[in-house]
DNA sequence: TACGCTCATGTAACCGATTACATGGAGGTC
DNA sequence: GACCTCCATGTAATCGGTTACATGAGCGTA
């Protein structure tokens, strides 16, 4: 594989005038330049990002650690994530955590050694003590989506309070009264804050929640299915099931099935987290939309902020209820879009 | 950031003795080893692999270059490759086409510069110069899902025609005649085959397929959309539609729904591609799954074989039928798996 | 003509690892 | 005790770029 020194042989100047070429230096004369394109033509050359990295110690690479990518959320998210890097000038590496500190820890590692410019991470339940320690400044940080308490590192994420407000609004309005809500793991700042939300709307519309229907899922459709399962076979059923993300919502879709009820004459369900295909199937389910495209540009943004010095400030876009008849007719349907 | 000599004069010893360390060279006694170690635990010491591909010539990165990480096909694809890749120590990095060609060159030529080991494209329906050029040896390359005519490259896919001659077989036995195809554009591999198979499949059973039913889309949800209306407004509408993908699936159930048809009653429905949904919804949804993580396992050792000089044998491997309940109710339900 | 300034280009150090080859101490053999 | 072997470790070249600094040609001015 041709190198610079073939190159500059090749056209007849010294390596540096063609690393000059390559880096678009204005101090080569029009003719110069040409000769060396020749050349880097004639040879077939392509520069060696390795040791162009070693030297100016910037991969214009970025990490992302996502949960996992078969989950549409993080998929989209990703997607934008790379959209947004590519037209900045760089590559972004994903890793998929799976859900499990240490395969997230596996990959900070990899990316550090690899020396990616920045690190976007949608961070496990546990602090790890290498995230701690990166976040204390070995390189530029930021989280997606989740946030870890403790750890002081600019933050890109939706809050989803006044949506799910709007969700426990709309339930009421459509005669709920017995909902249930199935949130994520409490150790995530998504889980937590969703049950918040959900409980303090609930309480302001007058509604008593029993205990039994504020249950804890993994964000997995498994959990979904099996805590749908349990609600529906409690001495009272709730009429309305809100699960704190797209997977569990296509598990209690499962459960709902398997017991002969139909959506939302027998149970009415929402979901966190919308997807394009709930506005394809019958009925179409009634979910909170988080602005996850604008999540993922808005966190690159941020990071390159971190990367040229800039003061990085995080950022929090609200979340939105996109109303459809999963939860019962409305007569004027509020919105269907995708 | 600690470098290799920082730990060297930290332990009192040579930079070659902590490389030989960081390579597991046996020929460093285990005392050395231990004082190695406590110094690199010491400095917080990160080998820097940029350092180490430049001299080595091997980065342990593989690029994956797929059509679109929002379909859920890549995305399953992707992660398989991902599994895959680092169970053998290799990174990943996706670069996501959006089925154009000239985003798809940009990130051969990316991935290039930064001189991945090895290349798993899924092509797009173009024939680049540069794919062209790859393809003649200037790094390992293994098409996936997809094959280039005209392109020698070891490739690995799933052969559909079984299924579709079964799926033809099951829409017959449901009392389906006018069956209606909606394939992808008849440059890629897997959109002439599909067509092929289908017609062939047709053929055997005695129907007889006019024109206007076989017809081609984008593998975008849009296309099928349009398409299943424009199938729908024929005088003489199909009574079965099957989508080539997943996604011209997903805008087949908005044009059906949209005309307030029912599935199966007043159309049937069948999509290439088995996505999870698919066995989530009413009815659900009969399709042709593709053994897809399988597929993105076996292109990573297909590319470790000629990383490691061992013969690249292509791979094809069967997809299968999934019979639902969307192209009517068998009485004997015949499978139900997701 | 001599001097100085500008500017295109060249020379060589450097980034942080790996590794071929050199070195020298310990231990064995006669 | 001389010599050889083995083996742990060290020295230094190398990978392919970037870039600070040196150089010298060309031109203007007095």
């Amino acid at each position: 594989m041709a190198r610079i020194k073939d190159v500059a042989a090749q056209a007849g100047v010294s390596v540096a005038t063609v690393s000059r070429v390559l880096n678009d230096n204005p101090s080569v004369t029009e003719e110069t330049r040409n000769r060396v394109h020749d050349a880097m033509a004639a040879l077939n050359y392509r520069p060696n990002a390795v040791a162009r990295s070693l030297r100016t110690e910037a991969t214009r690479t970025l990490g992302l650690i996502i949960g996992d990518i078969l989950n549409p959320f993080f998929a989209e998210l990703a997607r934008a994530v790379e959209d947004e890097a590519r037209a900045a000038g760089y590559t972004v590496i994903i890793g998929n955590a799976d859900e499990r500190a240490d395969q997230q820890d596996h990959y900070v590692r990899t990316l550090l050694e690899r020396r990616v410019d920045g690190l976007l991470i949608c961070p496990t339940a546990e602090v790890t003590p290498l995230v701690e320690e990166v976040s204390r400044g070995e390189r530029p940080l930021v989280f997606l989506d989740r946030t870890l308490s403790g750890i002081e590192v600019p933050s890109v994420r939706a809050d989803g309070s006044t949506a799910i407000a709007e969700l426990v609004a709309h339930l009421r309005a459509l005669g709920h009264r017995r909902i249930a809500f199935v949130s994520g793991p409490s150790t995530l700042s998504t889980g937590r804050e969703r049950t918040e939300a959900f409980l303090r709307a609930a309480a302001e519309h007058g509604l008593e929640i029993p205990q039994e229907y504020v249950r804890v899922g993994d964000f997995r459709a498994g959990s979904g299915q099996r805590i749908t399962s349990e609600l529906l076979d409690l001495p009272e059923p709730p009429q309305a099931i809100f699960l704190g993300d797209n997977l569990m919502a296509l598990g209690a879709l499962d459960a709902i099935s398997e017991r002969g009820l139909e959506i939302p004459r027998d149970v009415a369900l929402a979901s966190f987290d919308d997807v394009p295909w709930f506005n394809h199937v019958h009925p179409r389910i009634t979910a909170i939309s988080q602005p996850t495209a604008e999540l993922g540009r808005r966190a690159v943004r941020v990071i390159l902020d971190v990367l040229t010095g800039r003061a990085a400030e995080s950022v929090v876009l609200p979340a939105r209820l996109v109303a459809r008849e999963s939860c019962g007719e409305t007569g004027t349907r509020k919105e269907g879009g995708s």
